[in-house]
DNA sequence: CCCTTAATGTGACTTTATGTGGCTTTGTAG
DNA sequence: CTACAAAGCCACATAAAGTCACATTAAGGG
């Protein structure tokens, strides 16, 4: 008798895992007609590879965790995919500055098993993830807290930013204009913003898609030299390509339109 | 028969508290089809990493993100007293210090469902929980992240300190001498907690009883009046009562030796 | 063909999850 | 303050799940 190949089954329970985040043992064996023995070496082969990770009476995807809040889960692939193309700059023993948000929290994300880091931020979120880390060295950039970013602003954290001299910043934005202009919500987000990027020798922004559509008032003025704006896919028409490209390099993150 | 995945009844009960608030054991072994006595050990497990707080009857989210999870639970009653007791003390309107640690961080719950206060915090999780209250105003004393505490400390922190002025402050200690001197581990540690007692007309000192049988190296120099030691017991024989008592009003929260 | 190898099945034994019953604690109505 | 029902706790029982060693089978290469 022709026996189904195995790695065959591997990628059903990967794709049933995907729809369904979890799968049991009894179930596999039932439906693949193959003993739960077999069933639990498959699932200790792929948790080895670190695809799932099983659990007494089967298995569950890493990413199940219903922590995290609301707004980090929207567009929550394209982030990751920002965050971890912005990391490729960061290099050991740097000192970067992680501006608040959740784009760039998902820098932060895939920074946590770097070492020889020191990071200055202003995001409350930020700073625990990386402090937990021990290794990355975490100053956090103290000032009035304001509970939509759960991040510092104010004039307190305008003077612990004059202080500081970094190698990268990666800053967020509310908001891209047609003409390739960053903006904010507010006169002293745009303020703090602009003066992380005049602390740091090379300032990255990081936006996702979504941000080509938003129009905030205030534009954030950027002085030192910006070396790319990182984003997931660019939109057609919203922002003219060419004058982007000319003020700023840009990095696309992952793939799909 | 296949039993359901342990993980997906834990995955669904974090998503009913969060959606809820609160869930209750009876209703949770109703939904699931389970005994009672097996969503009370699911609770707890949940508990234990620091995901939810469990009552009697159910359980209900904690307000701040999974941090300081084993410290505090350590004697977390009397911990929760001692933060009560601390909260009789703010009034409406005050502007406070609170310092990073586990029993000051009771002190935070206690005050979440107030208004019109301003905090300042040097803690990471106390400025979270505060901040999302919305009504009360926080501010982060910035700085060098100390991984275990989980709060900033350095020189940024105390330059941040001094631009204040509060009406109470909150702090912690390493533990107590027998002579009722406040003692921490590290001289920066102490000297911030000072320079915190400093900015306040008056300051609290909140320790629960396992700080005194803790003997640390570096004496905390108060020079600030001291309203008060807020304890939740004294245990006979550490420190002279009488000394004691001569030096710091005692208060004494919830009971049991 | 026979031999080797990888995948799967089997059975004995261990571990884990859940249920049950007796007893204690807690919250609350009277 | 007391009484009592609900909730919690603990110890034990049990069935499902896991583990490990060994047997079996199919595929492939001389």
């Amino acid at each position: 008798m022709s026996r189904p190949l195995a790695v065959d089954r591997h990628g059903q329970i990967l794709q049933a895992l995907d729809a369904q985040g979890s799968v049991s043992v009894s179930d596999l064996a039932e439906r693949f007609n193959v003993s739960m023995e077999t069933i639990r070496r498959d699932l200790k082969l792929l948790a080895e590879e670190g695809r799932l990770v099983t659990v007494h009476g089967g298995a569950h995807r890493l990413s199940n965790e219903p922590s995290l809040s609301r707004r980090t889960i929207e567009n929550a692939e394209g982030k990751a995919a920002i965050g971890r193309a912005a990391a490729e700059f960061v290099e050991d023993g740097m000192a970067i500055l992680i501006d608040s948000g959740s784009t760039t929290l998902a820098l932060a994300q895939a920074l946590t098993n770097r070492g020889d880091l020191t990071v200055l931020t202003n995001s409350l979120p930020i700073g625990l993830l990386l402090a937990r880390t021990k290794t990355i060295k975490t100053v956090l950039l103290g000032g009035e807290i304001e509970p939509n970013d759960e991040a510092a602003f104010g004039l307190d954290t305008l003077d612990l930013i004059a202080k500081y001299r970094v190698d990268l910043a990666f800053i967020g934005a509310g908001g891209i204009s047609e003409t390739g202009q960053f903006t904010d919500y507010t006169r002293l987000a745009a303020e703090q913003r602009s003066r992380m990027a005049a602390a740091a020798k090379a300032t990255y922004v990081l936006a996702d898609h979504t941000k080509f559509s938003k129009r905030t008032p205030v534009p954030i003025p950027i002085a030192s030299p910006i070396a790319g704006l990182i984003t997931d896919y660019m939109p057609k028409g919203e922002v003219a390509p060419e004058a982007a490209a000319r003020i700023w390099p840009i990095r696309i993150a992952g793939s799909k339109p």
